[in-house]
DNA sequence: AATTTACGTCAGCCTTGTTGACTTTCCAAG
DNA sequence: CTTGGAAAGTCAACAAGGCTGACGTAAATT
């Protein structure tokens, strides 16, 4: 199937068809993402929303709690839940913030960075794999994509975690 | 399809920075994605599960229940009590096997149709922003790569359901 | 006739989300 | 210095939607 760009096919992707293949890829590929964090995580006492908040503190150490939630849309009631057993558990700790002392600066502990390191060890070889097995230019595309769909403001979140680096 | 183009940048997609990147933009894309239909649902008696249902019982008429399992990877349990509230309001029928009087085959009445075309209405208008804004050649790298990334078993559920289309 | 398959259902449990109400701590503005 | 409000935490209650296990029934298969 040699996709030869040209004339009205430029718009042929935007059929009903076209689209509903694009939900359906979402939909499958969606539990392939977590199948691998999900299995690791069974037989602990964790589940999903661990996994969650053990990467977005992995990934911006020093968050506060205010800060997390508003990157897992999620209540403070349903983050405080999970954050609590993360903490007693060892994996993550709450430091007093230095400037604003009612804030909880968020940091994984070494026990925290072995789990994390499990969980996305085993999301990226998903990863890797498929963006070996797609080609760099349709991982450019992938992206693209993904990011056109977010809403505007987890835009922002996703890009706002971008910034600074190489 | 053009592979393995020589000198760094051919792997360079590869790095766990740009893994993680596409990590964050699953998690993020998600959201958006099932944003619509989640609003359209609540304050209906329906949620998530019954979204899965109308769609896949919509995208193949008389489907079975246990093909329906199979699909959506739950529970007889689980599924039964979505589908038992769908056909009590009148959106799904379940008809009676005409080969196998066992099985159950699962169609959407008018009333059903109705739902689901308000649903994918919202989430094809989202795709349909998100490709247009992205272009043809990303639109195929996203397929590819959301593909790719599917476990096998849903990958064939995936083409299974492509088959004998245009 | 016996077994297997497809489906439905009851009961109970878990995770993870929600509201609402309330307290404590603390910064900052009046 | 007092006070308003933000940040954080906590308790209670609830709902959606997963799960397991056990059981029942009708129909197909062997």
């Amino acid at each position: 199937m040699a996709e030869s760009t040209t004339g009205g096919e430029s718009l042929l992707f935007l059929t009903d068809e076209q689209l509903r293949k694009g939900i359906e890829a979402m939909f499958f590929a969606y539990r392939g993402f977590t199948a691998d964090p999900d299995r690791i995580l069974e037989g602990m006492d964790y589940g999903r929303a661990h996994h969650r908040a053990i990467h977005f503190i992995h990934r911006s150490p020093g968050t506060t709690v205010s800060n997390l939630l508003g990157i897992l849309g999620v209540t403070k009631q349903s983050l405080n839940r999970v954050l609590r057993t993360l903490i007693e558990d060892g994996l993550v700790e709450a430091r007093v913030g230095k400037t604003d002392k009612r804030e909880r600066n968020l940091h994984l502990t070494a026990k925290g960075q072995d789990l994390e390191r499990q969980l996305s060890d085993a999301q990226r070889a998903r990863m890797r794999a498929a963006y070996r097995a797609a080609g760099p230019a349709a991982v450019q595309g992938f992206r693209t994509v993904l990011e056109a769909m977010m809403d505007p403001e987890m835009r922002r979140q996703y890009q706002s975690l971008r910034e600074g680096e190489k």
